[in-house]
DNA sequence: GTGAAAGCGCTAACAA
DNA sequence: TTGTTAGCGCTTTCAC
């Protein structure tokens, strides 16, 4: 097991360059010379050391993603994505958790400057604009997901929020609903802008008029959907449907209803944004958007791996992937059956 | 950015050394050394290179877990247990996801003889004993969760699956229920195994036969868990309560029920193992153990690391965690009110 | 407490 | 196609 290079080399008869370039598959080798290397490299046990190969390399095929919480399926898929694409790229993934701790991503970046990683790709970040684009002037490769960046030298990979969003509330409108509610994310995100964008759209094409009363903000968690949930609700506003900015915040919706002995669907329509794994289990199951959270991620390591390769980065880098619609029970309600509202 | 040792060396007016100390807190530095070398690195935003530490020190500071799913909040849990105590520690942690797959786990435990990381943690791995005690003889550090290993150079960490499979029944009996079903997952699970001599354990104690009707294999997943409640219910021995090896199979339990029209807790109480965030959200709750997966994933880093600097592993090689039962709607129902069968 | 010098194990010029 | 040589950037003896 500590075996080098040279030891290999004096074994097989050869230099240690050609074992390198065998190990690397360098075409400049016959196959002879490669059989009998690979050979002694079985015999030996041999492996080569990481830090050795590179330290004289300078690269160290790895690319490392932070996520805010690695228990979280949304982020564990784009994780899972990522890597499917490096390995086939012959690529590492280094996965670094923040633990929803922005000291704790920095630390992480600084993967960076250590050369620990060739590139980092950052999902829904913390970090200032201003420290990651200090990390592109320095020449370092970073992808960015779930955040809007304004820097031609940074790709992104994003969902057709507007669309889909479109979409769902279409959906709802198509179901007889009139009276529709919005609950969007952090006030700052902008998937949840974007979603109210493609609220507004639907709302627009169908003639019906603006209801400021029918918005409120949440946190993208539980507890900000219920929080929301209860002040549309006490503002006295009647709506039939909401449509939530992502699943977890409709969780938050389930339970105001309980409490409130709001039906789903009969009283009140639901659609959330996610497809998380606990909506099919819910009761009724939620009516959702599926998020190519996978394909986001192996995206996202393509074109991270392609522009590092060419060292020159051209044409888009917003990359936009398509995401649809998931029919369940949560809407499964025809209002034109005639059914009354429930707040008034 | 490109600067090296000898740079900060050279402007801080000292030896590489002497910076090598400051970098490494040795305490064979001046405080006043210390200050201007720590000012210079300031400056000049030094990082040093992780690869030529690595290669020269011939240590990584690093820990890897490998888990067959990294979408799996249970496994997730374990990984932020690991990555924290380690962070603690001063060590990086390799999160790899082998996908299920056993050769892509092979790949990631050849971080090992390439000496990428200073040690592995395996999370109940596919990789045969063979190969594991290989690694070991080779003189890798190596820890196991979630799998019984018979080797004493090996730390493992398991929970209290006897006491708290026994607590859970005794829980059930209680209830009034004497005919109790019970789930097991793979039959080679040493967690399964051990769960299901809890159950006998609570059952004699309690003076209640054994019916061998009443015992089915799982395979710790939705699917295997509907398959076997379908099977024990077409068995014909009625059973009003059953205990799950773990909540994915419990979903399969409420699936098949629903399909059968069997009411929970009313006609069957059902207690699961894991406390999986979805259990939360059914209907009914689920009751469920506890699983400490943080605290396991904590405790094997911390052996690990001990074991290492120690380098020689005295005392148990095996750590067991305490879990607790969590009482939620799917068991909370009292038979002795006087309700019937449904199976008979 | 500090410096000089050697070398960790590999790859990449260059030469043959 | 293969070998020789230098050196990646750091730590660690061993002197002083």
């Amino acid at each position: 097991m500590d075996n080098k290079i040279v030891d290999v080399a004096r074994r097989a008869g050869v230099s240690p360059a050609t074992v390198s370039r065998v190990l690397n598959d360098s075409n400049l080798v016959t196959e002879k010379t490669k059989r009998k290397v690979l050979q002694v490299i079985e015999e030996m046990d041999y492996h080569p050391h990481a830090a050795a190969k590179q330290l004289r390399s300078q690269r160290t095929m790895t690319i490392g993603v932070i996520v805010p919480d690695i228990n979280n399926s949304y982020f564990a898929e784009i994780i899972k994505g990522v890597e499917n694409m490096a390995h086939a790229r012959k690529y590492k993934v280094i996965i670094c958790d923040s633990d929803n701790k922005p000291e704790k991503e920095k630390e992480y970046l600084g993967l960076l400057p250590n050369r620990a990683v060739d590139a980092m790709i950052l999902v829904a970040p913390y970090a200032a604009d201003e420290l990651i684009f200090d990390y592109i002037d320095k020449g370092h490769f970073i992808g960015i997901i779930g955040r809007p960046v304004n820097h031609d030298k940074i790709p992104t990979v994003k969902t057709n929020n507007v669309k889909f969003s479109d979409q769902a509330v279409t959906h709802l409108i198509e179901l007889g609903h009139r009276s529709i509610a919005y609950i969007a994310g952090y006030a700052d995100s902008l998937d949840s802008y974007e979603r109210m964008e493609g609220y507004m759209k639907a709302m627009k094409e169908h003639h019906i008029p603006f209801a400021p009363g029918l918005m409120d903000n949440g946190d993208f968690h539980e507890q900000g959907g219920y929080a929301a949930m209860i002040r549309l609700i006490e503002r006295g506003v009647p709506f039939t449907a909401v449509y939530v900015a992502n699943d977890e915040m409709a969780l938050g919706v389930y339970k105001a209803c309980r409490e409130r002995n709001i039906r789903i669907p009969e009283d009140l329509a639901v659609v959330g944004v996610d497809n998380n794994r606990i909506t099919k289990y819910l009761s009724p199951p939620l009516s959702t958007v599926e998020q190519p959270k996978y394909a986001m991620g192996a995206l996202m390591a393509e074109k991270l791996i392609d522009i590092m390769n060419d060292n020159e980065f051209q044409g888009t880098r917003e990359f936009v992937i398509d995401s649809k619609l998931i029919i369940r029970e949560s809407s499964d309600y025809d209002r034109r059956n005639g059914n009354s509202l429930r707040f008034s």
